[in-house]
DNA sequence: ATTATCTATAGATCTATAGATAATGC
DNA sequence: ATTATCTATAGATCTATAGATAATGC
C-alpha cells in the first residue's frame, strides 16, 4: 500500500486494462502479467481488486479531465479546433467506455462508490466540453438550448469511434472524429 | 439442440443479458436462472457458452437490422423523422456496445467468428441508415461527401445515451436523441 | 530493517459432463 | 418414446491469505 515505483507499475497496468476491458474481464493475473511478477504479489501493493479498480478508474478520469482541460485552452480560438483537440486525446487513449462501466462494471461495485464514479465520469468529461461549448456562445460563435446535451453527445460520438476495427477505413479514427465534429458544426441540412 | 418452446425462453434470456452486460459477465448461472431452471439444462438446448453467445447476437443483430429498415421505411418523406425513428428504436432495446463487443466479447471468441460478426454488426446498424442518408441526398434534402461516416456517428452518438444513469435528466434518452439529431441537420454554428 | 517477491493453498465460482428422474407428445 | 429437467461432480480458474525467501535502503 506505499508509494512505490513498482506499485506505480501496478496501477499503470490495472489503468490500462480494466480501461480497455472492464472490470470483471480483467483478472488480476493479467495485470500481474502484464507487470512481469505473480499475481499474489498484487496483495502487497493493493488491498483488493475492487479497490484497485476504484482507484485507478479514479485516477484515470482525473487525468482525463485535466487532459480535455489543457485541450480545450490549448486550442481557444475556435470551438471547432477545441473539439478537434479533444477528440485527438479521447482516441489517443485505451476507450472509456461509459456504456460499459453503467451496465457491468459499476453494478459489481459497492453502491456508494459506484454513485461517486459515475457522478465523476460525467465530471470528468462532459463538463469540461460543456463549459467550452458555453464560451463558444458567449462569444456568438454557437447557439443551442442545451448544451449540455451536445457536449455529452459530442464525447459520446467520438468514443463510440474506438470500435473500428483497426483498416476498415483508409482514415484515421481521429480523422473520422474531425470530420464528424464538423458535420455537428455546420449541419447536414442542404442551405 | 432441437427448436422449442423452452429452448425459445433460454436464447431470449441470453440474448437480453448479453446484450447488457457481454459475454464473460454473463454467467450460464444468470441465464439459467432468468429462466427459472438448473444452469446444466442449458447444455440440453445449445453445444456451448460460446455457440449460444455467437448464435443469439447473430439474431439480435439480424433482428436490429429488420427493425432499423422497418424504422426507416415507416418514416420515409424526411431523414429527420427517419432517423428519430431509428434513435427510438435503439434507445428501446438492450444497449449493443459496439466498443465493448468490438475490445472484450470478440477476443474471446474464435477468430473467424469474431470477425463474421464484427462485419455482422457494421452492417447491421450502419449500412441502412447510410442508404437512408444517401436517398436524403439524392432527394436534395441534405449533403456530405461522407454519409457512412455520418451514419456510424449519428449510430454512435444516440448508442451512448445508454450510458445515462435514469433520473439524471428530466428528459428521457429519447428525447434526448431527437434533440441531438436534429443538431446534427441543422449544425450548432450561428447563421 | 523494510519492502518486494515467491510458492502453496483455501474457498468460491464457472463451464461442462454423466447419469437419473420427470414431463410431454404420439 | 422423446424431450426437458434435476443432482452430483470433475476440472479450470479466480480472488485472497499465509508464510518463506530475496532485494533494497540505511
Amino acid at each position: 500500500m506505499l508509494n512505490s515505483e513498482a506499485r506505480e507499475r501496478v496501477l499503470e497496468a490495472a489503468e490500462r486494462l480494466f480501461a480497455e476491458k472492464g472490470y470483471k474481464a480483467v483478472t488480476l493475473k493479467a495485470i500481474a502479467a502484464e507487470v512481469g511478477i505473480r499475481h499474489a504479489t498484487l496483495y502487497h501493493h493493493v488491498q483488493s481488486k475492487e479497490q484497485l479498480f476504484i482507484e485507478v478508474t479514479e485516477r484515470s478520469l482525473h487525468r482525463h479531465r485535466a487532459a480535455i482541460e489543457q485541450a480545450l485552452a490549448g486550442s481557444a480560438g475556435s470551438v471547432r479546433q477545441q473539439l478537434h483537440a479533444v477528440a485527438s486525446w479521447l482516441l489517443s487513449q485505451p476507450p472509456m467506455d461509459l456504456v460499459r462501466m453503467s451496465h457491468v462494471d459499476m453494478p459489481a461495485l459497492a453502491p456508494e462508490e459506484a454513485w461517486r464514479l459515475s457522478q465523476l465520469a460525467m465530471e470528468s468529461l462532459f463538463h469540461p466540453v460543456t463549459l467550452a461549448l458555453y464560451q463558444a456562445e458567449s462569444r456568438g460563435e454557437i447557439e443551442h438550448s442545451n448544451l449540455g446535451l451536445v457536449a455529452g453527445g459530442l464525447v459520446g460520438m467520438i468514443s463510440s469511434l474506438h470500435a473500428l476495427p483497426p483498416g476498415v477505413s483508409p482514415q484515421s479514427p481521429t480523422e473520422m472524429a474531425h470530420e464528424l465534429i464538423d458535420v455537428v458544426l455546420n449541419g447536414l441540412l442542404k442551405n
